[in-house]
DNA sequence: TGTACATCAGTGAACGCGCGTTCACTGATGTAC
DNA sequence: TGTACATCAGTGAACGCGCGTTCACTGATGTAC
């Protein structure tokens, strides 16, 4: 390959970025060391990102935009079961998304290390979050328990995003990612029992 | 006042932490800087503390005992109106202790950051985690919808951590921490007329 | 009551480190004519 | 088809910074006799 001229450093060193967290915690990442892993000189990151906020910023918003693709995905294919299984579905699949790119996860939601100015930032959580906001204005109020939806909606994204940090900040680490994502099951197995109880005396199993 | 002997820089010290996370941000406490703010020389934290971890471990192990302490109030104070309540108010505590002892609250769950295998830390721990521990089992299984006890209280602990995670990341932000809590008060309270519905046609609420 | 000595607590100079950032540069690529 | 030139992408030396850590030191305190 040529010297100069990498190619697609940007995505390279994106991919580094999430690579060091992974490897050696968010604490670990620096302009220079994206630079090392992606066999370039250290001063070729300010190119493409400006600073080391920069480039936090534009991996964010590659993880909002995967989020955004996940649980879209996760929303139309719970589609055909209904508003309440859709609800159940996306919750699901934030936690998915936070054990399967627990690196996005990680920087996703530090205020404090990109610039929460950029437009392309706020484009990107905002188009994510707007899966949300349609679930919730498009179920049944009885799925919340007839509650306000906004409430509900801040309590049910409360929990699975507190399960998700739980779990990979180590403070239930006796527990595998499968036992994280049975436990979701059946908290919203529970909860879909009391909204629509089984008819005459079948178990809720 | 003399010039050698602080005489209480132990405690200096960790406050000097606890104000750093408050006014800069976790990522900005440093032993130099914690001394700084005690009045002391960059190399006298060395003496109490050994090196950063033992500072940040030392940080947490005072978080997990206060924290203990907090929720052990809250449990005494809700037993008279039984376990269900009790298992609320240590979920409102737990919320509250987040708000008001933020800067705790962002190194105790840090397992990257800490030491541990610090037997303090450990015992401090363990003791804020057995009010958590005695609650579940004290509390009929119909508090938690006849599911498995355990599960429950994962999810309801990560309900809790989450609630007060997205708070204070700026995630919901456009909320005030009274918000929060009400909306946890709100949730509770759907919880409670669900166990123990209202007798005959009374509304739900 | 006074003296000698051990211990404790904090000092300050020094070290090496990796970092972010700047800047003049150079090699590679694309485009106008 | 070839040449001139502009632009793009990455280089490498240099800078200053705050940091963690070490270490010989010194001032203050406590204790034995």
């Amino acid at each position: 390959m040529s010297t100069y001229h990498h190619g697609d450093l940007r995505n390279a060193l994106l991919d580094a970025v999430g690579e060091i967290i992974a490897t050696e915690g968010l604490g670990a990442v620096s302009l220079r060391g994206a630079a090392r892993r992606a066999g370039v000189s250290h001063s070729a990151p300010a190119h493409h990102f400006g600073d080391k906020t920069g480039l936090l910023t534009a991996f964010a918003t590659e993880g909002f935009e995967r989020f955004g693709t996940a649980l879209a995905a996760a929303y139309a294919a719970a589609a055909p079961f209904g508003p309440a299984a859709q609800f159940a579905a996306i919750g699901r699949a934030y936690i998915e998304f936070a054990i399967e790119h627990r690196s996005y996860f990680e920087v996703m939601f530090r205020s404090e290390l990109i610039d929460q100015g950029d437009p392309e930032l706020h484009r990107a959580s905002r188009d994510a979050f707007a899966v949300l906001t349609a679930t919730v204005a498009g179920a049944d109020p009885a799925t919340f328990g007839g509650g306000d939806p906004l409430h509900a909606a801040i309590a049910a994204w409360g929990n699975v995003h507190g399960m998700a940090t739980l779990w990979f900040n180590g403070a239930i680490q006796q527990f595998t990612d499968e036992h994280v994502l049975s436990i979701y099951d059946a908290v919203v197995e529970r909860e879909r029992a009391r909204v629509s109880p089984p008819a005459d005396g079948a178990a809720t199993g």
